[in-house]
RNA sequence: CGGGCUGUAGCGCAGCUUGGUAGCGCACCGCGUUUGGGUCGCGGGGGUCGCCAGUUCGAAUCUGGCCAGCCCGACCA
């Protein structure tokens, strides 16, 4: 197996030869996270960017291009270089100043519409398609996730919330259409927007095994979350129930040996739904964000214990916990930071009667009473907790994991949880770059406006393998001919007959003339060999020259997807199978 | 960053337990054979055994350190 090579035959100059091309496939890998593409991956590459790229000129965005190697100062001043971490390649040049390989671009595109000077220039929504950098901590799944990978990002700059929506419904509509002609079946889903910043976020997901992120969707009325954003709806509490566990005070009682919600469930009569959960968490501080040399935080090590409760069969969704607080990161406290704090080990603890602490409740647990929970001495619990009485929440928020099968919360119906790969993402900036940076036009009343930003973005690699994983059988890759590396792959059957590897050159000719996107398979292998190349590869259309139907003046043209075979007189190969490509790529 | 596994020919692997100077399949080169679903035979070329140090007469093999890759987790616009 080797790289393929151009075709050495000088009469032929420019004209791929395949002999290596199909056998070589689509990668290879450098190191983790970092791949060379080869040509047949550059072409689906290329193919899939040409879609994006029709569709965002179709919306009226200008494509621009703006540097990956960028000065560190550009993000010190928007606040985001600490807020990215280590995940932010950071280099020094000869000088030994500080630059680093771009994550994406809102700072230095927020520098260019620092130009822009009237209302009159806006809306504007500009886009790139360029090489974006991630120090990932674990880069994986081939091309899923990797640290060096194309991303069309594009930005818009609005005049008022309602020209963001506007260009933020166009990017929307853009995407269906994009991930629809890629043959994506994306939904787009409700999501948290991150340490991006900003609202309305929507993501796109392909629903795949493979994918990396729980999607929780209702089959009945179709409402669609990242499960670090979704909710659902909860049966009401029973009043009476909780009344008649209700006490005056908490009661205390010896719980000895119980470290968990279920020994607490099944020794002490305390079912899971009936327990409060604490969980004590560290959260670093949020950025202050806003106004010229934005504050940046202390690494974030020092942040703020805080106890967080759920209710004892539920799971605590930290990306809740994380949009709840404004908390740029959020770690669970370690044994030590516990018991320090409320005097009792992680199996014990409890929220009442603690004012030193801030404390965040989830809303399943608004106005419950007669409750267990720890009381922060070591196997010991307290029965009886009125919520409202015992404790001081000072937030309540959703911060619970979504679990399948409970019910939507638009329409009631059972949830379900899918996997999906993220695909694209767009939502609303805001403010907060224009503020950051100070961009400002004139407005109709000649007092100085602020622009309101979007973005959005597409993993293009990403999308490649996404492709790939809705697109294979058994045999390998079915591309879409939309962008599949070639429209039509021509099989010689038998190459060292002159008849025949003639009749398979005029073909690919012919094939070429019609506009196509044609390779020909001309090595002077068995002819099963090359079908299966052809097939693993992906090629949509296979045109078969051999002895046995140029006896009878055909061709066989051979459909990936079905395995469909027609016969085909040989003069009219190139009408029939560009017919067929172009039907093929409009479904 | 934690846990597990793996680095031997371009690719995929065996050999390592029990130290004696490297082998198999595919790919590649030559000749013949075969020729519409991954022919068969004969003959070839190709390896710092991840790196460094140690033990030993002798190390792919034993010991220590380091590096890299994969999987799980943490993490992740």
């Amino acid at each position: 197996m080797h790289i393929p090579t151009l075709r050495a035959d000088p009469a032929d100059a420019g004209a791929p030869s395949h002999r290596l091309l199909l056998r070589a496939g689509y990668m290879r890998q450098l190191m983790a996270g970092h791949y060379s593409l080869l040509p047949l991956a550059v072409r689906v590459r290329l193919r899939v960017i040409a879609v994006i790229r029709e569709e965002m000129n179709r919306i009226g965005a200008q494509e621009v291009l703006m540097p990956m190697l960028q000065p560190a100062e550009v993000w010190q001043r928007s606040g985001r270089l600490a807020v990215m971490g280590e995940e932010m390649f950071r280099l020094k040049d000869r000088k030994g100043a500080d630059n680093v390989l771009v994550m994406t671009a809102e700072e230095v595109v927020t520098t260019l519409a620092s130009e822009l000077d009237s209302y009159r220039q806006l809306p504007q929504s500009w886009y790139q398609i360029n090489t974006k950098f991630r120090d990932e901590p674990r880069p994986k799944a081939g091309l899923m996730r990797t640290r060096e990978f194309t991303m069309k990002d594009s930005y818009s700059f609005d005049l008022d919330a309602d020209g963001l929506d506007k260009s933020f419904e166009a990017h929307r509509a853009a995407y269906v259409r994009i991930f629809e002609r890629l043959g994506i079946p994306a939904i787009p889903v409700d999501a948290s927007s991150g340490a991006m910043g900003g609202s309305g976020s929507t993501e796109f997901m392909c629903p795949s095994e493979i994918g990396e992120d729980d999607i929780v969707h209702c089959p009945q009325c179709n409402y669609s979350a990242n499960r670090e954003k979704g909710t659902s709806r909860l049966p009401a509490a029973d009043p009476a129930a909780d009344a008649a566990l209700a006490q005056d005070a908490p009661e205390r009682f010896g719980t000895p040996g119980v470290r968990t919600i279920d020994d607490l469930a099944q020794r002490h009569d305390a079912p899971a739904g009936r327990q409060v959960k604490t969980l004590v968490y560290v959260l670093s501080p949020p950025l202050s964000s806003g106004g010229h040399g934005g504050v940046v935080p202390p690494d974030g090590q020092q942040g703020q214990l805080t106890l967080v409760l759920v209710r004892g069969d539920h799971a605590l969704e930290e990306q809740k916990l994380i949009d709840a607080t404004g908390a740029t990161s959020v770690r669970p406290a370690q044994a030590e930071e516990i018991v320090a704090a409320l005097g009792a080990a992680p199996g014990s603890l409890g929220a009442v009667g603690v004012t030193g602490l801030p404390v965040i409740a989830d809303e399943a647990l608004r106005g419950r009473s007669g409750m267990v929970t720890g009381a922060n001495v070591d196997e010991v619990h307290y029965r009886g907790v009125d919520i409202a009485r015992d404790m001081t929440v000072g937030q309540w928020a959703d911060l619970r994991t979504v679990a399948a099968g409970e019910a939507c919360v638009m329409c009631g119906a059972p949830l379900e949880i899918v996997k999906g790969i993220e695909v694209g993402h767009i939502f609303k900036l805001g403010y907060k770059y224009t503020d950051a940076l100070g961009v400002t036009v004139s407005g109709p009343d000649g007092k100085p406006l602020k622009p309101i930003m979007g973005c959005y973005g597409i993993g293009v690699e990403r999308a490649m393998a996404a492709i790939i994983e809705v697109h294979h059988d058994g045999k390998g890759i079915v591309w879409p001919a939309s962008v599949a590396p070639f429209d039509v792959v021509v099989v010689v059957a038998q190459q060292n007959d002159a008849a025949v590897a003639e009749a398979g050159e005029l073909a690919y000719r012919q094939l070429l003339d019609a506009g196509l996107d044609v390779i020909i398979d001309d090595r002077p292998a068995r002819a099963g060999e090359k079908f299966s190349d052809a097939e693993l590869v992906g090629i949509p259309l296979r045109v078969t020259i051999g002895k046995r139907g140029l006896a009878a003046g055909t061709a066989e043209v051979t459909e990936r997807a079905t395995g469909e075979t027609t016969a085909v007189p040989l003069d009219a190969v190139a009408e029939h199978v560009r017919n067929l490509s172009t039907s093929l790529k409009g479904k």
